[in-house]
DNA sequence: GTGAAAGCGCTAACAA
DNA sequence: TTGTTAGCGCTTTCAC
């Protein structure tokens, strides 16, 4: 910096000036400088930036598992909003275990201004260590409530209720459900109750009964789960029409044990999944999904972090909370 | 630290060394040391740190796009083999064009100690483009080869080799290809030039005749080409009992063109893919696939950009090649 | 085994 | 509009 500002001719307050594009810098001079920057070939040094204002333009993103198709395309995103803002993403995968998650939140991903985070075993019981966080956070997904973060999510409910009366207006009359979570405690706020709730509603509305025996519990949501949900309820010998998987994942297992039961989808047995994974386009058949809206979540969570970033800690607003629309993206696993 | 150390009574110098985990500390100042910290909370300025020292702790992926889930795949195992070695990893997609991948590779990703990538547009005519590169790189992948940098990639040629052996020892003959490259030129290291060059390698030793009519070109390497292929194959009337999909994302669209025309796998047409991709174990029927080794490349690769980066600009050795190990998994696609 | 001092490259605050 | 000064928090060097 200081050769750039030799050769230019002016000082190194000149030099930033003009490489943070402040004003108050003749057209001229401005010139110049970058003249000297090109021939020098002079590259910021973005660790004595950080040093010295206090931000990094990195922002971290914590998820479970990036191998996770949704989670992948959620990280597609939000790197693509993060890049639109000039902005680094460190990502971290935290899924491993509940201590990992919370090792994750209590340190942060190194040298980030704020972070991004979807837990997967943090619960309601662990919002007191939301109090704890001393850098910019932004909560996705559902499983912390309350806390004094803001929170993007998706419409769980909603999208589940839309889901199964898409089921009903088809004429489907015994919806199973794959993906309940095995260990149900009351007062969870994970995606799977919250979906069960939707599910549980629309039958409601539907004047269709409830039958536990068409509730399947499985953890986690991974193909070879709906493969065994499904092998378990064709075994059991209840009677169903249609298949609520409680994400695109298990759906894909799901279609994979009603072909080799040779049940036919979705003639025998209607399927829809929740998250509209690209994979769904090219199941055989094709699978209808709730798509819950991820550019939507990612761009929004970008927004609210760098937000959050640039007020510092003066904490003006209070939390807020936004839920992304959802909408049917209707397939051949229901009858396109 | 200047907290810290007036606490625990002794220097910013000690607290540094106990941090580091330098020797030459004696156990009980260690102690008092970090009980300090433990009070205080302290936890070390990374940005600081970067300063001063010069290394960042954050390495680069650089892939074309996340959502693809081969990179999804290879991401995640990346980021585990950084964990465990205590770095972060910044992730940049880089594969929207040309020109982006050039910019990626000019500049690194921010805050860098150096950077894996993975290029998709760059080519053997970029080469020179390489040795303007400052920092520590691995190249990933098959795009640029000769360059001056360590590279660790698979073993494509003898993959798609293998594949179509595979193929022909289950009497298939009439095995058509899907993914060759539309714009074939030679003296290109594409993947897919050198998957092609495997599978007709593999039909000359089976003494089966090279039909270009079975070769399908095809981009970008999306289910929704390989449906597309697969059709047009199938509608311009050449027979074939057989498929090698260059990736598994076109082996997906495979099947599901073959599924849509009625067309059994295996029985009539046997179905191979390239990455072993985990969606490939739950579609109907179930994908055999080479499997290039990806934890083998993400692990090579951290390993030996962290040796470049601690050796320096001294560049004691010579570029590096490393091909990861690669074996068939075989599924109901070809038979199981 | 520990301390003192210097300085990494940059920007904020203030001066000119 | 531009220059000067100070210092962000750490590690390195060298002295003790």
């Amino acid at each position: 910096m200081h050769d750039v500002a030799q050769r230019a001719g002016v000082s190194n307050k000149t030099v930033s000036n003009v490489v943070n594009d402040h004003p108050h810098v003749r057209p001229e001079t401005r010139a110049r400088v970058q003249q000297a920057i090109a021939d020098l070939g002079y590259r910021p040094n973005l660790s004595a930036r950080g040093l010295r204002s206090g931000r990094t333009g990195v922002i971290g993103l914590a998820v479970p598992q990036l191998r996770q198709p949704y989670f992948a395309e959620l990280a597609d995103a939000v790197i693509a909003a993060a890049e639109r803002r000039g902005l680094g993403v460190i990502i971290g995968q935290a899924g491993a275990d509940r201590a990992h998650e919370m090792d994750v939140l209590a340190n942060g991903l190194r040298q980030t201004d704020g972070m991004l985070f979807s837990p997967e075993h943090l619960g309601t019981e662990d919002r007191g260590l939301l109090d704890d966080v001393t850098y910019p956070l932004v909560l996705l997904g559902e499983r912390i409530f309350g806390g004094p973060n803001d929170h993007v999510t998706m419409h769980n409910v909603e999208g589940a209720r839309a889901a199964v009366e898409h089921l009903a207006a088809l004429g489907r009359r015994r919806i199973a459900v794959v993906g309940a979570h095995p260990d149900q405690r009351t007062g969870q706020m994970r995606p799977s109750d919250l979906r069960v709730r939707g599910y549980r509603e629309a039958l409601a509305v539907a004047g269709l009964p409830e039958d536990r025996r068409l509730e399947r519990a499985v953890a986690p949501w991974h193909p070879i789960n709906g493969v065994e949900a499904t092998r378990e309820l064709l075994a059991s010998g209840v009677e169903f029409d249609a298949i609520l998987a409680l994400n695109d994942s298990l759906a894909i297992g799901v279609l994979r044990a009603l072909a080799e039961a040779g049940r036919r989808v979705p003639d025998d047995v209607a399927v829809i999944g929740f998250d509209n994974i690209a994979d769904g386009r090219f199941t055989t058949p094709s699978l209808t999904s709730v798509d819950p809206g991820r550019e939507e979540i990612a761009e929004t969570a970008v927004a609210m972090l760098v937000e959050r970033i640039e007020e510092g800690s003066r904490a003006l607003r209070p939390p807020r909370l936004h839920k992304a629309a959802f909408r049917i993206v209707t397939r051949e696993s229901t009858g396109e």
